[in-house]
DNA sequence: CGCGGGTTTGATGATGCTCAAGCCCGGTGG
DNA sequence: CCACCGGGCTTGAGCATCATCAAACCCGCG
């Protein structure tokens, strides 16, 4: 149950047995099916989730009534939303497993509890927190730089698996593109090449 | 010297003087003046720095020559490529300052140190890097689901300040839009109003 | 007083969006 | 087993937003 998620952990910092043991105990595990929600829209994310299996995104739904993906997660990624889950304020985003998957959740006390009785945690979320960081700021700078294709292709590059498991019209979503764009992209790619 | 960053640092974790005292070991005070840089594109960004006094931008080039801003950081806030930071791989960033500005620096060594050292700083950045994390995503949001005009808006609600600091097309430079445009945009603002 | 960076204005064009229709394919029920 | 349904993808035409290019303007500074 909780291999995936200790072998992540143990990727960052180095933990023993005991503490390994002391870290399982923090954590619910929920499945979800296909097209179950994590968190709906207008609720407080009182969950991190850590994926053990399967997919899940988080999108936000604008008044025009388009979805827009903020974030994929796939095994042995986090998702949640981080300003919901730490102000405990409504949450903008809805989180929906595009899978049968697997969790494990963790609400915000336990978060706080599991850092004062495993110190070594706050470095864990730091890096962790440091990677999405930088991965957010190359989303931005792909968004100001580049064309909606050549942002295509970089997350092709950087994530093929995740295009063999949604569909296209969402990654669309997350590119921040109409999905017939999208579309007509892949047209253009395929007579090019 | 040291005021701002050590108060900035009580306002996320509680320090005793004896650790703020140590802390300040770390840190190198450095002074630039405007349009110089802190780093220069290409090479590795070896330091993280907190603004005790003025502003700096950091921005990329890309290959048609324009300026993409990515960040903004005024007193009270850290500028860096943490990506360059952490991995010691060049930057695809320049970071300088346009006025007059104080920095206290650390390198790498002594970030990883000064966490051996103190560490309740890990909770610290890894606070830091949560809020870094939450605005990055809502700039993201605001790419994807906002007109220009509406993240021009957003921007004078949040930064104000900041408006009366930078030129204006660097402001357009930071929201990903060409400086004619935002010119179009406030004049366009001023008459409906 | 003139230079130069920054901003404005205008004309034109590219990129990607919207709306609408058709197509493809897999799943379901008769 | 096949017809039908529906979701997702594709295609087309027209359009909106914003970029580009060029020129004029403004104003602070040397």
């Amino acid at each position: 149950m909780f291999e995936v998620i200790i072998s992540n952990i143990k990727k960052k910092v180095a933990i023993n047995d005991e503490e390994a043991e002391l870290l399982k105990t923090f954590f619910t595990p929920k499945k979800l099916r296909k097209k179950q929600y994590l968190l709906q829209e207008g609720d407080v994310s009182h969950y991190t989730a850590f994926v053990e299996k399967g997919v899940l995104r988080s999108f936000t739904i604008d008044e025009k009534g388009n979805e827009h993906i903020m974030q994929f997660a796939t095994e042995d990624w986090w998702i949640s939303d981080l300003y919901s889950f730490l102000t405990e304020e409504p949450s903008d985003y809805a989180i929906e497993a595009l899978e049968e998957t697997e969790l494990l959740l963790i609400n915000k006390d336990d978060y706080e509890n599991m850092m004062l009785a495993v110190p070594k945690m706050e470095r864990y979320f730091r890096i962790l927190t440091q990677n999405s960081l930088i991965s957010m700021q190359r989303r931005i700078s792909g968004k100001m730089t580049l064309t909606a294709e050549q942002n295509y292709k970089k997350l092709m590059e950087q994530r093929p698996a995740l295009l063999q498991r949604v569909p296209q019209h969402m990654i669309a979503s997350f590119l921040g593109i109409a999905p017939e764009t999208l579309s007509r992209i892949r047209k253009q790619m395929a007579s090019s090449k």
